[in-house]
DNA sequence: TACCAATAGTTAGTATGACAAATATATGAA
DNA sequence: TTCATATATTTGTCATACTAACTATTGGTA
C-alpha cells in the first residue's frame, strides 16, 4: 500500500472513536444516567467479576492503573462501589458492587444496549465481522507485547 | 444485528484508537520529535492551510476551541505558530507556522507517515477502504447535525 | 444612534489518559 | 532474620475532551 493512501486512517479513527463516546455520552447525560462511559464500562465488568483487585479490573477494562484508580473513588464516591481489604494481602482491595451499583447496572443495561445499536445502521453482520477483524489486526500490528 | 453481537465495538474501537495514538506518541518519543500526535496533527492542518483562524482551524482537525486554543499556546510557546491579529475583525486571528514551525513540518513528514505505516501490515488495500467506509457510516450514524 | 443577536476566542471545572515517582506490603534469597 | 526485589495502589503532572460561562467585537435592525 502506498503511504498517502492511509496516512489518514490515524485521524479517522480518532473522530470515529470520539465521536461514539460523545454521543453516548450525550444519551446518558439526556437520560440521567449519572454515570460517564468510562465509569459504566467499570462498573459493568465489576458486575460480571465480582471481587476482583483493581489490578485485574484495570487488565480487564485496558485502563493504567492510576485512571482506574481515580474512577474507583469517583465511583466510591457515588456509593455505587467498595474497596474492601484482601484477607491476605493487604497491599490490595477486593472491588464490589453495592446493592445501589448492582441496581444501576440491572437498569441501565438494555438501555445501554439500544444506545450501542444506533451506530450500526446501514451495516450488516458481516461488516461488523470485518470491522472487529481489522481493529484487532491493527491492535496487535502495534502491539509490543505479543510475544513476537 | 442482535444486541449482544456487537456491544463491544465501541470498546474495540476505542482500545484501537488509544493504541495507535500511544504507539505513535512512543515513536515521537524516540525520534525527539518535541510534540504530540495531536499537535502534528494542528501542524499538519497548518501547514497545508496557512492563515486559517481557529474556529477554521478547529474545524479542520475536529477538536472543540478550549482544546484548540490551548494545543496553539503550546505550539505558540514552542516557537512553532504564531497568532497574527485578523486585519479587519479583531475578535479574530490568522494562523500561520514560524520558519521553525515549516522546518519542523517538513523533516517530520516522511518520519510519522512511516510510522503510520506499521499498523497495516497483514492487511490490504481492500480492508483499508472497507476500514474507511465502516469508520465513516458509524460516524454518520451518530452525527446529529448530518442533516437528516 | 442604540440595542441585540451572533461570532471569535478564552477561562474554569471535571473527567480521562499517559507517565513517573512514592508508599506500603509481600516474597524470596542469603 | 535481613535485605533486595517485586507487587498493589496512590499521588502528581501534563495533555486532551467536553461543557458552561465569560469577554470582546461585529453586524443587523429598529
Amino acid at each position: 500500500m502506498t503511504q498517502e493512501l492511509f496516512a489518514s486512517y490515524s485521524f479517522l479513527l480518532d473522530r470515529t472513536a470520539r465521536k461514539v463516546k460523545h454521543y453516548a455520552q450525550q444519551q446518558f447525560k439526556f437520560g440521567k444516567f449519572d454515570v460517564t462511559v468510562d465509569q459504566w464500562l467499570v462498573l459493568k465488568n465489576l458486575a460480571e467479576r465480582p471481587q476482583v483487585s483493581q489490578t485485574e479490573l484495570a487488565n480487564l477494562v485496558l485502563k493504567d492503573h492510576p485512571t482506574l484508580t481515580r474512577i474507583i473513588d469517583l465511583l466510591s464516591k457515588k456509593g455505587l462501589v467498595q474497596r474492601v481489604q484482601h484477607p491476605q494481602d493487604r497491599r490490595s482491595f477486593q472491588l464490589h458492587l453495592t446493592a445501589k451499583g448492582e441496581k444501576k447496572v440491572a437498569s441501565l443495561k438494555p438501555r445501554i444496549l439500544e444506545i450501542r445499536e444506533k451506530a450500526w445502521e446501514n451495516l450488516t453482520e458481516s461488516d461488523f465481522h470485518e470491522f472487529k477483524r481489522i481493529l484487532n489486526t491493527i491492535y496487535q500490528n502495534l502491539d509490543t507485547h505479543n510475544g513476537i
